[in-house]
DNA sequence: TGTACATCAGTGAACGCGCGTTCACTGATGTAC
DNA sequence: TGTACATCAGTGAACGCGCGTTCACTGATGTAC
């Protein structure tokens, strides 16, 4: 063969990994599979020897996303204060700053939806997040509401704090609610 | 005059109403300027005698989505027990399935994000909505924070309940989110 | 060792489509005389 | 009262563009003999 054997497979993870990247940071519909392949070094009609659609590259681009961060968050809930540890990277200035890197359901969530593809990844995702979340919360009462409610609150503050221009305000989104969520889990 | 004399301002008033339904619902680039003309029995060349371009529209309709949510927030703040009335509205189902009648930042926000457009009336929105809900829990020492940690805390709840394909764990991100913060509330 | 052939990841022109935008035009009305 | 004209909200064909997708092709390689 021309290639190394395992040359496709490397190019289909490229692909994956690129398109993940995007979909995070300019949207669904706003990313072109022409530009992708582009800054990829290849040309467009390829694509199609990897995947069927525009459509199951958006599902699949999606798992990647899930499971790069089912690995971050074991990694974090491995550690000794995992729940603060949580707090502090979802709720980070550089997760603000750079969501191509980071958790796909506060950019693609409205989007996905709009799409009308069914997907189910987020079902699992948030499942799975909300799970570890009551885990480490182990002994509490209310884990099982808290842990809910807590992923809730990360989400929104970072919606919120993405939505804003103003800067000061943006940080200080992001900072009040770092200090309530931890002040919470300190009261248990 | 051909029409009446407020007729080019009514038919104004009917884009920008539409608009910002269907930019809620299907997101703004999915949103096309001819379909969106042809459901007001309208032509789609006729919409830049009313805008100057799509841009335009955007940053109008947001401005309407705006109004409308400030009166409808000024509704329930003027309520006996607003912020109870509040939570309930935020987190309805029917707000949940209807986001073209709500609040635009779960379903706009990212995308705005995305086209580079400043904006500034998200900052307006948050910071109103914020200011309303620490008004209504006067006397609590944190209002301040815990306003901005409730504001997230809905947003983040909407957007996780939108995301779900499984009914029944949307409707108990919903409950659970409801019963938490008003417990938080009857604390005070 | 040398030649003919098969493989197949990637190429790039072409397709139909809907987008935002432009513009010469329509036609029902109010106004002027 | 009747005719000529001005107004202007809305019309609809046309534009260039980027999209997702298709497909005949390329050309470097491994294999067969």
């Amino acid at each position: 063969m021309r290639y190394a054997e395992d040359h496709k497979a490397q190019t289909h993870q490229r692909i994956l990994h690129e398109a993940s990247a995007r979909f995070r940071r300019d949207g669904i519909g706003a990313t072109g599979l022409q530009p992708l392949m582009k800054a990829l070094g290849l040309t467009h009609g390829g694509f199609y020897a990897h995947f069927k659609s525009k459509d199951e590259l958006v599902e699949k681009a999606l798992r990647c996303a899930a499971d790069q961060l089912k690995e971050r968050t074991e990694q974090t809930f491995a550690k000794e204060d995992s729940l603060n540890a949580f707090i502090d990277l979802y709720l980070s200035p550089a997760h603000r700053d750079h969501p191509e890197n980071g958790c796909p359901l506060p950019t693609m969530s409205a989007e996905l939806g709009q799409r009308g593809e069914p997907s189910e990844i987020t079902d699992e995702m948030l499942k799975l997040r909300v799970a570890a979340l009551e885990n480490a919360m182990a002994g509490e009462p209310d884990a099982d509401a808290h842990s809910l409610v807590m992923m809730a609150t990360v989400i929104g503050a970072l919606v919120m704090s993405r939505s804003v221009q103003d800067k000061a305000f943006s940080d200080r989104i992001l900072e009040t609610t770092r200090q309530w969520l931890k002040q919470e889990i300190s009261k248990d």
